[in-house]
DNA sequence: TTTCTAACA
DNA sequence: TGTTAGGA
């Protein structure tokens, strides 16, 4: 059995969930609406959650403390994937990109800007510009 | 008993 | 997001 076939296994109640993430089963429901996490489906349509799933939502958790909304964890996601597929597209490490939004955010709230730019990240994911 | 969906103070 | 109703 392969390591990576074991991290994607579902095997997690909602219960174990919310106490590894510190997340409310609401939150954990809404993100997997957003995509965000991609639990399976069992018994009584009760939901199974893998060890991919617990990392990601950790992830999740992580940009919420840093005051990053919905529409930004999403983006956040969305390009984690697409650099994944697209080689041509500028790599930068997750740590990296971490602090890069951290520095933002911190900037924003001092140029007392409350709108946090949920527009576009895209200037992380493509060279010029 | 635990989790699910849907909906709303 | 919290919380609750009503089911499975």
């Amino acid at each position: 059995m392969s390591r990576e076939y074991r991290r994607s296994m579902p095997l997690l109640p909602m219960s174990m969930v919310m106490q590894l993430t510190e997340l409310s089963a609401r939150q954990i429901r809404y993100y997997e609406e957003h995509n965000l996490i991609e639990p399976v489906r069992s018994e009584g349509n009760r939901r199974m959650f893998s060890l991919d799933d617990v990392d990601s939502l950790l992830e999740i958790r992580e940009l919420l403390e840093q005051g990053i909304n919905m529409a930004g964890i999403k983006k956040v996601f969305d390009m984690k994937t697409n650099r994944v597929n697209k080689p041509n597209i500028l790599s930068i490490s997750d740590s990296e990109l971490r602090t890069i939004l951290r520095d933002e955010m911190q900037q924003a709230r001092i140029m007392k800007k409350t709108s946090l730019r949920q527009g576009d990240l895209t200037r992380f994911t493509q060279k010029g510009k």
